[in-house]
DNA sequence: GATACCATGTAAGTCGTTACATGATTAT
DNA sequence: ATAATCATGTAACGACTTACATGGTATC
């Protein structure tokens, strides 16, 4: 029985035969919408997927270079990619290392706990960015009606999960660096009861 | 130095002492949300990080039962967690199986995607009643003004984040949910040029 | 009497990262 | 020349899951 990642692979090359090297680009960190996974892990689970008769491989030699192993996924593959999925999946735990910041952020200074997250801040936006560019391409090729007909259809519904996450982070962040910056601004301050003490929009409006 | 799983009980223990057993309560999945883990890692990790002088024991005998465990964070592993919050985080790939199965959803019959799919959409809004329940017993501890200084502040920020992840996950289920059902309405029929060949939203108004 | 929860640990095995290893090709 | 990319693999290590193991307490 192949793992999650060995499901993930014998997806892509249902979509179509692939070398391991492509399978790698695709599911390279961080921008891997499918799934993510280095090529020492990803050529060993080829290998297995072979041996399981899931895969076969096929040498093509190049004019330059070294022949590429090109693999496709066989009848018995397909039919058990199309079994595991009708099969409820089992969600594992997400387990942000920057959650355990934020929730520990009162232990440091207003000014580090705010580097800290307009650094996260500007590396979900980045992200946000290159992915928002990814699904303008992929637009046009997926036909309004009937998107799901589409043969990239899956790419499509990858990457608008992989963009809503990243605008949700993105919005998490802001708001965790306007309750910091409200505290900044207070700092020593007496407060004045009965009248908001800080205006919460000045970073709420940076996007 | 400690893993991730280490500086999240050092986190939690610089809350309060604990005991493992009180950990491994708030990380079960899938309701953990600072991080998710089994006692089957905890109980090694906090041996670790005794070892490591971050964490010290002390026994405490209970009028029934075995005394507890219980750890509590030393000035050693104060000193560490502050040190390791201020440094940037390295993100790991969230890989969701179910992304997967969404990807290649064309292979398997309508019928079985949508019911995949509800099952999916019923276990995030699941989810999500319960970590409202969670948050909503928070927020009168949490003061508005100023939430950054109360000592719950990590608790509430690691739950408005959760609560954002599932409704986005729960709200891709639905427009995926849309767009198979779109499909299936228009299994053989020809479609007319020049109208809408299905209205989209049946399902998007089911929340 | 059975089931569920309290409470703590260990062992085997899988998943995943990082680094080592090799060698050709293309771009600056 | 030097670096980056193409292209494929392996080995050591660390993270995580699952199952085994034990024994008391409370509830139905």
């Amino acid at each position: 029985m192949p793992s999650s990642l060995g499901y993930a692979i014998l997806a892509m090359l249902a979509a179509k035969p692939q070398s391991g090297y492509d399978i790698a680009r695709q599911m390279k960190p961080p921008l891997g919408i499918l799934w993510q996974a280095k090529h020492g892990q990803i050529y060993p689970e080829l290998a297995r997927l072979v041996k399981l008769g899931l895969v076969e491989v096929e040498r093509v030699d190049t004019r330059s270079g070294p022949p590429r192993r090109v693999h496709a996924i066989t009848g018995a593959g397909k039919t058990e990619l199309t079994n595991w999925i009708v099969k409820s999946p089992q969600t594992k735990p997400a387990n942000d290392e920057f959650v355990i910041k934020a929730y520990a952020l009162r232990r440091v200074p207003p000014k580090a706990a705010e580097s800290l997250l307009l650094e996260q801040l500007e590396l979900h936006n980045n992200r946000l960015a290159a992915l928002e560019q990814l699904i303008e391409a992929l637009k046009s090729r997926v036909s309004k009606q009937a998107a799901f007909e589409s043969p990239r259809f899956g790419e499509y519904a990858a990457l608008r999960r992989a963009i809503g996450f990243e605008r949700e982070q993105a919005g998490w962040c802001r708001w965790l660096l306007d309750e910091v910056s409200s505290v900044r601004r207070l700092d020593g301050r007496p407060r004045v009861p009965g009248q908001p003490a800080v205006k919460r929009s000045a970073v709420a409006r940076r996007r």
